[in-house]
RNA sequence: GCCCUGAUAGUGUAGUGGUCUAUCAUGAAGCGUUGUCGAUGCUUCGACGCGGAUUCGAAUUCCGCUCGGGGCGCCA
């Protein structure tokens, strides 16, 4: 199978119906005509029988073809096609002749196959090609990314971009329920919307822009005009030149922003949407990750499978100074106010396995416009903030938490970091005409993706993939 | 920005100065056998990134170039 079960997909121009459907329901379909189509996975056969291994969107069927039973043109044709090429077969649903079982083991469940009358190269493929699609060998990365339209027809890669398009549909699903409108912010603007990172500028006619990094201050704006809770799902860009396994400078963004509420609300919202996506996946998709675990059963070593485990609620709260004094008693000479890096948080998974909060940061390290209670301080007596991120493990999957929605406060802040408010009136200036106290947050959706689906990089689970040194294809 | 590392058939590899006329797998071409099924047997094809240096001799050592891979910081 390949994951989809094509049962509501009605016929088309090129086919009565899907390989699918009739590998599944092949029983019902016996003496059937049918018309199919698909890639040829492979062509055996060099005499007067030829077996070819058709492949689409929904699963894998044999056609059987015999010299004798169909234009002997057609027959030499399609026997000598090359692997992949695009294949219509017109002909009758049978049930496939039994494989040879050794004595004593149980005799497997009858199969079908394609009788085949009638065929059409609809496109034939150049052989070799850049990387096999069945082969058992392996490819690196690289290649499979020069190659991703090639590298997508592997199983397994398929099942992983099918999990992506259901992990946004399930995570859509549950904000939705708990009220939340769906936005698009713009992408194209004209400065920096948080802090920090850099942008890559553009040319807009004759002026000066950027492309977003984060729909942070959009959000916010939605927020100030009283939508109450939005999300938005949608590239970010950044201009850092990192080359790791999970950064990319271009990114999808799982964001939320919530009127009325602060960390601790949109922490819930989060653990709630990543139980819901965990749980669905687990109902409905198992055998997507079982097309993964296949996959991982044959690498050399075998790789372990992947499980999906739906976490319990709530997740860990590993507060800020918690997390430091864990690092401290694992023996890293590491004070109150320094950042927590991968290396550090490898000490926090070994205690809180799988997801947990890192809530209460101090506020000196978190961007201006992160919301502090100042009777909330740290050991040290250092300022706390209300900014959370999420982690799995080493890595960070979110970063958010409440926002300082006073406007007084919030051109303190800048110039307690040493920023001038008069360079930050596009933001500042949204806030004057009354703002209610909000909190949000930002999920990559590719580390998510990293955990469900076991990939060691996040340009695993994106398609295209945009690095520092590639723009193609 | 810092650090590490690499370039051998379409793909993935072996190879650390001399039977390397380059290994193995996969692939491709051809011929058989076969209601096959990770099909299979035989034959054939296909590669040392570019330039220079050392040497009797370089895939192998050195230098330059080009292109690549990975990690850190930062972050999602």
């Amino acid at each position: 199978m390949t994951g989809r079960d094509g049962s509501t997909w009605q016929p088309t121009a090129y086919r009565t119906h899907t390989l699918g459907e009739i590998a599944g329901n092949g029983a019902d379909l016996v003496d059937t005509d049918v018309t199919v189509a698909g890639y040829a996975e492979a062509v055996r056969g060099r005499g007067a029988i030829c077996f070819l291994m058709l492949r689409d969107g929904t699963g894998h069927l044999q056609a059987f073809l015999k010299k004798d039973s169909m234009d002997e043109d057609t027959f030499t044709e399609i026997q000598s096609a090359n692997r992949e090429s695009i294949i219509q077969v017109t002909g009758t649903v049978a049930q496939k002749r039994p494989s040879k079982v050794k004595e004593g083991e149980p005799t497997p469940p009858p199969e079908y196959e394609i009788q085949v009358s009638g065929a059409t190269i609809l496109a034939m493929a150049e052989a070799p090609m850049p990387m096999g699609v069945t082969d058992k060998v392996h490819v690196k990365l690289p290649t499979r990314l020069d190659n991703r339209h090639i590298d997508l027809r592997r199983s397994h890669i398929n099942a992983m971009f099918q999990i992506r398009s259901k992990v946004l549909q399930y995570g859509r699903e549950h904000l939705i329920t708990e009220g939340f409108n769906e936005m698009n912010s713009p992408k194209i603007i004209a400065s920096a919307s948080e802090g920090g990172t850099n942008l890559f500028p553009i040319k807009y006619f004759e002026t000066d822009a950027y492309l977003s990094q984060s729909p942070q201050l959009y959000k916010q704006l939605a927020i100030l005009g009283g939508l109450e809770r939005v999300f938005e799902v949608g590239p970010a860009f950044r201009a850092e030149e990192h080359d790791t396994y999970r950064h990319l400078n271009e990114f999808i963004s799982f964001d939320i922003e919530m009127a009325f509420a602060n960390d601790d609300d949109v922490m819930a919202v989060q653990e709630r949407m990543i139980q819901h996506i965990w749980k669905s996946v687990a109902e409905n998709d198992q055998n997507l990750i079982d097309m993964i675990n296949e996959w991982r059963a044959e690498q050399e070593p075998p790789l372990s499978p992947v499980t999906v485990e739906v976490p319990t609620l709530p997740f860990p709260r590993v507060e800020y100074s918690e997390a430091i004094e864990i690092i401290q008693n694992a023996g890293v000479n590491i004070e109150w106010g320094a950042d927590i890096e991968a290396q550090h948080a490898d000490m926090i998974a070994a205690k809180y396995p799988g997801f947990y909060f890192l809530p209460r940061w101090p506020m000196a390290m978190k961007p201006f416009y992160i919301y502090h209670n100042a009777d909330e301080k740290g050991p040290n007596g250092g300022q706390l903030s209300r900014g959370f991120d999420l982690n799995y493990g080493r890595d960070e999957m979110t970063s958010g938490g409440q926002r300082e929605h006073r406007v007084d406060v919030l051109i303190q802040n800048l110039e307690n970091m040493g920023l001038d408010p008069a360079d930050f009136t596009f933001y500042t200036d949204g806030f004057r005409f009354g703002a209610p106290p909000h909190a949000g947050w930002g999920l990559g959706v590719a580390r998510l993706l990293m955990v469900l689906t076991g990939a060691g990089n996040v340009r695993e689970v994106v398609l295209f993939p945009r690095d520092r040194s590639r723009v193609t294809p």
